[in-house]
DNA sequence: ATGTCGAAATCGTTTCGA
């Protein structure tokens, strides 16, 4: 199964590149961010169209988050409630679409836009910091579930140095400061692997580059969009890839897609069963 | 650190968010 996450920052911008890109690659499942668009306006036809299964959750100008899906999408869920009832902090941050939620091909798919929080210290970084401890909240309940779990989006969010084109000088700002690296900490709990550091752990690879200061041009990004596996899955990983040559698509997004491949639904082999199950059996 | 984007309203130029 191949699980990929996508800022395309406006679906309706970016649904030729889009489309064009899960042609090329097929991906079971697409979770996309910054849609952009109010749900009765979500271009839904040019993709069921191409037999995908879609939902989302959006808004008007801002954030916004879908699922693009080959395999059926079961109990969707909305935002950081459904985990705990009567969950006021939770309506409140839900104001705000930045979460959406399936069971694909039995695994719990949460689909997350962060928050980006503007400048440490601002009102839009406090509440980057209460959505993160929501988010806390909503994994500590989810976990509970022993549903397999694959958290993914954009963290807006660089956890360490080598996820940072100029650690030096960045570190401490937004998206680097040690309080929003410690809630994204505390959330994961432990429990949850980035599944591109199993398998690649030099810096130098982006997800994000800014669209100012030519950022593109020089290579200068963060690696802020992330896919995360709990211990069950993460055995079963095969490959996780930045789909950097979209980022040089004529009017691209500013992030690239990150797609995981995990050997899953996963069939334990019975003892024995090599020699049944294959005729040729040398 | 901001030189660029995308969307919406204040409408063709400005404002906000990233």
């Amino acid at each position: 199964m191949r699980i990929a996450t996508w800022n395309v920052n406006s679906i309706r911008t970016r649904m030729r590149q889009v489309k064009d890109w899960l042609e090329e690659e097929k991906p079971d499942l697409l979770c996309i961010q910054e849609t952009k668009v109010d749900d009765p306006l979500f271009p839904e036809k040019e993709l069921t169209e191409d037999g995908y299964e879609v939902c989302f959750h959006g808004q008007k100008a801002y954030n916004g988050v879908a699922l693009i899906s080959r395999h059926p999408l079961k109990d969707v869920r909305l935002g950081l409630t459904g985990e705990l009832p009567n969950d006021e902090q939770a309506e409140q941050l839900g104001v705000q679409k930045r979460v959406i939620s399936a069971l694909v091909n039995d695994i719990r798919v949460v689909n997350l836009y962060v928050p980006n929080g503007s400048a440490v210290g601002s009102e839009k970084y406090k509440y980057k910091i209460q959505w993160l401890k929501c988010l806390n909240r909503y994994l500590r309940a989810q976990l509970k579930r022993d549903e397999p779990l694959c958290l993914l989006g954009d963290f807006n969010i660089a956890l360490e140095a080598r996820d940072i084109h100029n650690p030096e000088r960045l570190s401490g700002g937004i998206m680097a400061s040690k309080e929003e690296r410690d809630a994204l900490e505390i959330a994961l709990g432990g429990r949850l692997q980035d599944v591109f550091r199993t398998f690649e752990p030099s810096t130098d690879h982006w997800s994000w580059w800014d669209y100012r200061s030519g950022a593109w041009d020089r290579d200068k990004g963060w690696r802020i969009d992330h896919i995360y596996l709990c211990e069950e899955l993460i055995k079963h990983a095969k490959s996780c890839a930045i789909h950097k040559k979209t980022r040089g698509n004529v009017q691209p997004s500013d992030h690239a897609p990150v797609i995981a491949e995990i050997d899953w639904p996963y069939v334990e082999r019975e003892e024995g069963e090599d020699e049944i199950n294959n005729p040729f059996n040398y």
